[in-house]
DNA sequence: GATGAATGAGTATTCATTCAT
DNA sequence: TATGAATGAATACTCATTCAT
């Protein structure tokens, strides 16, 4: 009915009013420096409240992680269903997805971080764990597949070709921690993307078949 | 005087003994979770006994990234002044440098990214700081070094000589962390070598300027 | 009037089905660990309408006393009123009433006894504080003629004739909680009733008269 | 040694010190009104200084009642080991004890009631725990040993030798907390004297097997 | 120097109660 | 009347740090 929707309606704008409110503070400070009253009076909310939405502390800031996951997942099945592309041209268009998915959430590498503590773990409810587990899953294998198929069309060097979306993952990570650790994160956003554009470039051409054949 | 000296020798001991404590204690909990009395327990002394040596909890935390970064920068250093070695053998110690670093200590990231945190550096004494400052730039600026003197003799490709190092840097860091974020870490440090050492080869051969004169 | 009239019933009908459900809540979880919340959603109301029927949490505990209360008094003075009796006969009776007293409610005595701390008496509204007091009263009263009664017809001994319910009553708690605190409670009623028969009947024998003149 | 001896020492003065505040503030307040502050502050110590001698608020106030087990048992195995005492004389011992236990702390029935709750017993160490059931069972066994050897001789009623300590028991329980409900505890002990002396009389009339004989 | 008992500020979480709808 | 989302005060417990011995 009406109602029923609207109301489910504005219980999922509550949700994210707080869950932005979080990203603000837990970027800001950081987990254990965040306090619940932070974030309560960023999102203009009584602490009380916080927790109609979120079991606890760890679950509102696993849930960030899992908006970045469904950005993810959703940016790289895409890549990964353009059928007509070329190998290089998905690796490409993968690139691109990367970039997107940092400036959704400039924190990804940190929160995936965290969540993996486990401590974390032990207090996410089973429904969230299941949906992060199996976003991260199916995240990962669409990357993989990527490069499987470099492999199989002979366009990338064979080295494990799990190895391969492992060290394109990492890459990806270093570099944005990296940045990170420079504080450069917020406020030079061009020095970054240009250093990923690097990073990337350089591994495209580590992982390019002809380069072997060449020698 | 020998009296003298012999009582820095002994505060040097006790100063070890409480960072090998630390170091135990911080790999297993973190930093959050690790208290005082752990590392006391652990180091056989008491709390207050800490407070003689280090000026509070931050400042133990960070001597380990001290100790870290001393040992990073010998390595980096030595590989530096092997004025003999071509461009590509020196990316090769290099790289066998930092293995070295990471069996050292497998915390090195952590520790590095922790360092950053302005809450961090706010509790560390000037001192601390500088020698920190100091080991950093000078390790930095090795390694960027080897990859200057790469593009310079015409051996790596010029895609500004410090983002070389940075990704070099980056890669490391990165297929570190996605390790220990699979749990491998401590298990299995033979797949962290064989994915560092694919991680690496892709790199190499990415920065290769043979690869674009082929083209 | 009809209407008037009707509303009326209705709202007492709600009431009673909130005294039913916090009777269930409150003898499960006792007092502090019982919410609100609990109760309303056991009464299949939301704990705002709570409200409406009872001014707070203490009143509405206290409201199930009140209950018990009633029922006491009713059998307790039917007991009193029945002339033709003897004291001991009487006494039979009242041993009786107070079987289908605790049937009624076993947390009788834990109500009772939480009714009288000082937190409970000061959120109490004067109207429930009064209905409370006077059944009381008048329920200990009827007890009390019963024992006086036979002490007047030399039946009983005479041992301040008001001790003599008292002692009755704490007889009554005094078994009722040690078998609470075994937590035979629920699941054997009948060791409770055969305890009770044993101590009513040591108590019966203790006040006779004759005891002492047969010395 | 002296030194060693001596800081033990010191250590059980805090614990009593703090236990006597606990009891002070308690017995006024009752466990859930009091918080821990509330103890801290009546004992002039910090609120972290009670959690180093005190696992938690449950295994505080547990200690209170096992202090009372203590005093209880001593007193009630005294009485049961004058073996040239007739079982009524033992009796009258016995009441004699009860009077001082009571008087060695008038919470004595609470504590006890407070101690069976499932919740309360999650929270205790099992150390404590193993000491308070000991000490009960022990403690109940001497009572029941005294009606024992009474029913034996042929002084006491045979209503199950069990059960005639159970009811000694609860009729103690009954009174106190019928005197406590009327909030004369404190007030007027004479009168809860004298009550228990009347109960403790009619009780000692109502199992004489001369009673019986006599009819 | 070394100790470790004491401190007390700091915080996640709960829940009785309210009030706009 | 009835609702139930929101409130925010209240509190047990932790732990970095200090300081008298």
């Amino acid at each position: 009915m009406g109602i029923q929707e609207r109301k489910e309606r504005e219980k999922e704008r509550r949700r994210q009013q707080i869950i932005v409110a979080a990203k603000r503070v837990f970027s800001e400070k950081g987990f254990n420096k965040s306090t619940m009253e932070d974030i309560a009076s960023e999102a203009e909310l009584s602490p009380g409240t916080l927790y109609l939405y979120f079991k606890n502390k760890e679950e509102l800031y696993a849930s960030l992680s899992l908006r970045i996951l469904q950005y993810l997942h959703i940016r790289v099945e895409h890549v990964n269903k353009e059928t007509e592309l070329s190998p290089e041209q998905k690796l490409e268009k993968l690139i691109e997805a990367m970039y997107d998915v940092y400036d959704f959430d400039p924190l990804i590498i940190i929160n995936m971080f965290h969540l993996q503590s486990s401590e974390t773990l032990k207090n996410l409810s089973p429904r969230l764990m299941t949906q992060i587990e199996e976003l991260s899953r199916k995240s990962i294998g669409a990357i993989s597949n990527i490069f499987r198929e470099g492999v199989v069309k002979g366009v990338f060097i064979e080295k494990h070709p799990v190895a391969l979306s492992d060290i394109f993952w990492s890459l990806f990570s270093g570099v944005i921690l990296w940045e990170a650790s420079k504080k450069i994160m917020n406020e030079d956003k061009d020095y970054l993307k240009k250093t990923l554009a690097i990073a990337f470039e350089i591994f495209s051409q580590g992982v390019k078949i002809e380069k072997f054949s060449s020698k």
